[in-house]
DNA sequence: CAGGTCGATGTAATCGATTCCACGAGGAGG
DNA sequence: CCTCCTCGTGGAATCGATTACATCGACCTG
C-alpha cells in the first residue's frame, strides 16, 4: 500500500504538503496541488484511517451495541443508525449482544479499544460497571430502545403508554377479561415498563393481573414458546396473550400451532412492536407500532451532537396500536387499520 | 486516557517492559511482571488498538459486505459470520450495501481505509472495479453466497440445483403447469442461477418459462410487490410464482393480499430462503433452505485461513427444500415438511 | 528602500504502541 | 580468573498520518 511519502516523493514536494492537499487546507499553490492529486490518483493513493485516527484522536465511528440482531425491530433499528451515521460522516460498528450481558461487556470493551468517537446502546441489563465507568468517564453516549436508570446519558425512545391502553382498550371491546402477558427480562428497562404500564391499563378496566398470567419471557423466540405452553398447561388458560416484543410473539405462535390450537379462536395475541411480517401472518398480528427509523434517526443525531460538543437531547417519540386479526374481529368496526 | 507510558511510570520500569508483558513475552522477570500488571489494573489501562495495529499492520477484525440488513437471510449470516469470527478472535465491520452497488463500493473503501484484515462479500453487482482491485492487490477475501466470476477468491455458497429440482417437481405433481419466476438482478450470480436452475428443471418436465413469466426483481419486498401484480395483470396470469428470496416473496403475498386473492387457492407462492416466518405466514410458505449459520462459518473459516497464509478453500453446501401449504396441498403425502 | 505581512513550503515533533539492538549482571565452563 | 552466554531491561526507531513552527520569497507600504 501506498503511504503519504510515496506520494510526496512522486509529486516532488513534502509530506505536510500533501496532507494539506488531503485535508484541503487554504494554503498550497494550484501547481503543488494538481502535481499532489495526479500522485494520488497514479499510486491509488488512499489514506491510512488508523493512522489518520491515532493522530487526530478521532475514529469518525459510532458503536452501536444491539440486544438481537435477529429481531427484525433492532435490525431496522440498526439500518435507520447506519443511514443516518452515514449522512453526518460517521460509519457504524454493530455489536450484537444477544440479550447476554457479557457479550454486550465484550462489545463495549472491544469499541472502547477501538476508541470510537461514540458508543449508542440498548442496554441487555440494569447496569453494567463497565458502561457506567465510560460514561462517567465522559465518552459520548447516548441510550436507545432502552436504558440504564440513574445515569446521565440521553436517552432516545418510543413511549408506548398511551398505544397499550388503547391496545386494553381493544382487547376488552372485543369481550377478553383472562389477560396475559409474556415479559421481557426484569433487568431491562422495557421488561418492566411494558409490564407495568399493560397492569395499569387493565387496571382501569377493572382487570387483573395475576402472577400465573405473568410469564417470564427474555426477548427471544424460544422463551416465548416455553411460557405460552405454560399458559396453555394453565387449568384456566387465559384469552389473549400479549407478548412484549416480536420474537417472542413468533414463539407463541410456535406453541400454539404446536398444540393444534388456532389465533384467535382458542387464543388471542398481540405483540409489542410491528414488523412487515405481521401483515401475512396467519392470523395478522395486532401489534404496538414504534416509529424505528425515526429512533434510530433522532439517537445518532443526539450521539453526534455529544461527540460534537454540542448539548445532545433525550427524545420521546409515541409508539400507535395496530390493529388486525388476532385478538378476534371487532364486532364495531373502529380502530381498523388499514393494513 | 492513561497509555503505556503512564503504566510504565507507574510500575517504574519502561513501555518496552510493558508491552512484553502485555503480550505475554517470556524474558521479563516476575516482579517486573506483577507491579506492571498492579499498574495496568490501578490505572484501568487498556491498550490502544489504533496505535497498535498501525504499528503491528494488523486489526484483527473482518468487514463483511451484506447485500441487505433487512433480509433475515442475510441477518442470519452475520449472526453466524460475527460469533466464528469472535471464536477465532477476530471482530466484524458490517456494511449494508442495500442491493446498491454504489452503497457497496462506499462500504469496501472504506473498510479497506481502515486496514481490516480481510474481506467477507456478497456482491450486488457483477464487476466493483474497487473490489477486483483489491483481490489483485492480495487482500484477503471470499466470496459468500454470491460471488463475481472469473476472480481467484474461494466462494463459499449452497446449491440449490437439487432443491429446485424438488420444488419444480412439487409443483408439477400438484398440477400447476403455468409457472412463474421473479428473478433477482442479472448482475448477481445467484440472481442469474436461480433463474436457469429453474427453467432447466422445468424443462426436464417438458415446461417452458416464457419471457412474459420472467419478473425482474431487485431481491427487495417492494420489487416483488410490483412483478407480482404485473403477472396478475396477465391475460392469462401464472399458476405458481417462485420468489427468487424471501423478501420479493414478502412482496408478492402483500400483492396477491391487496387485490384480495388467496395463495394458494388464486396463486401458489414459494421462495428461495427459507426463515423462521414462513411457519406462520398464510399459508406456511414452501421454501428453499440454505445451510446459513455454516455457510457464515465456514466463509470466517475460509477468510481466517488466508489471512493466517493458509490456503482457504471454497465450499459449496446443498440447500433443501421445506414443503408447507403454499402451493397446494399435495394429493400424495410424499416430501411433507415436518414444520 | 527598509520593514512588515502574507502565502507556500519544509522540518520535525507527536500520537501509542511494538520490536530491534545494545548493555550490564550473573552464571557456567575452561 | 577470564571469557562467553543468557537473561532482563531500557533506548530508540518505526508505523503513517497531522500540525506547530521556521524559513524564504514576493509584494506592499510608508
Amino acid at each position: 500500500m501506498a503511504s503519504i511519502k510515496d506520494v510526496a516523493a512522486e509529486a516532488g514536494v513534502s509530506v505536510a504538503t500533501v496532507s494539506r492537499v488531503l485535508n484541503d487546507h487554504p494554503s498550497v499553490s494550484a501547481d503543488a496541488r494538481t502535481r499532489v492529486l495526479a500522485a494520488v490518483e497514479s499510486l491509488g493513493y488512499r489514506p491510512n484511517a488508523v493512522a489518520r485516527s491515532l493522530r487526530t484522536d478521532q475514529t469518525h465511528t459510532l458503536g452501536l451495541v444491539i440486544s438481537d440482531v435477529l429481531n427484525p425491530y433492532f435490525t431496522e433499528l440498526a439500518r435507520s443508525v447506519e443511514e443516518e451515521a452515514r449522512a453526518l460522516g460517521y460509519s457504524v460498528i454493530i455489536g450484537n449482544a444477544d440479550e447476554r450481558p457479557d457479550l454486550q461487556d465484550h462489545h463495549v470493551r472491544n469499541l472502547l479499544d477501538r476508541r470510537i468517537d461514540g458508543l449508542l446502546v440498548s442496554p441487555t441489563d440494569g447496569g453494567s460497571p463497565l458502561m457506567l465507568d465510560a460514561a462517567r468517564a465522559g465518552t459520548p453516549m447516548v441510550f436507545v430502545d432502552r436504558w440504564i436508570p440513574g445515569v446521565d446519558v440521553p436517552v432516545v425512545r418510543a413511549d408506548g403508554r398511551a398505544a397499550v391502553r388503547d391496545l386494553v382498550a381493544h382487547l376488552y371491546g372485543l369481550g377478553h377479561r383472562r389477560v396475559a402477558i409474556i415479559a421481557g427480562p426484569a433487568a431491562t428497562t422495557t421488561g418492566r415498563e411494558r409490564v407495568e404500564v399493560f397492569r395499569e391499563a387493565l387496571r382501569e378496566h377493572g382487570l387483573d393481573l395475576p402472577a400465573a398470567y405473568t410469564g417470564q419471557g427474555d426477548f427471544q423466540a424460544e422463551s416465548g414458546r416455553r411460557v405460552t405452553e405454560g399458559f396453555l398447561d394453565l387449568a384456566e388458560p387465559p384469552e389473549v396473550v400479549f407478548a412484549a416484543d416480536n420474537l417472542m410473539a413468533l414463539g407463541a405462535l410456535d406453541a400454539v400451532r404446536a398444540r393444534g390450537l388456532r389465533v384467535p379462536d382458542d387464543i388471542a395475541l398481540a405483540a409489542f412492536d410491528d414488523i412487515p411480517w405481521f401483515v401475512h401472518t396467519d392470523p395478522p398480528v395486532t401489534a404496538i407500532a414504534q416509529p424505528t427509523g425515526e429512533l434510530g434517526r433522532a439517537a445518532v443525531r443526539a450521539l453526534v451532537d455529544r461527540i460534537e460538543g454540542r448539548p445532545g437531547e433525550s427524545v420521546t417519540l409515541p409508539a400507535r396500536l395496530v390493529v388486525r386479526r388476532s385478538c378476534g374481529e371487532s364486532p364495531s368496526p373502529v380502530q381498523r387499520s388499514t393494513t
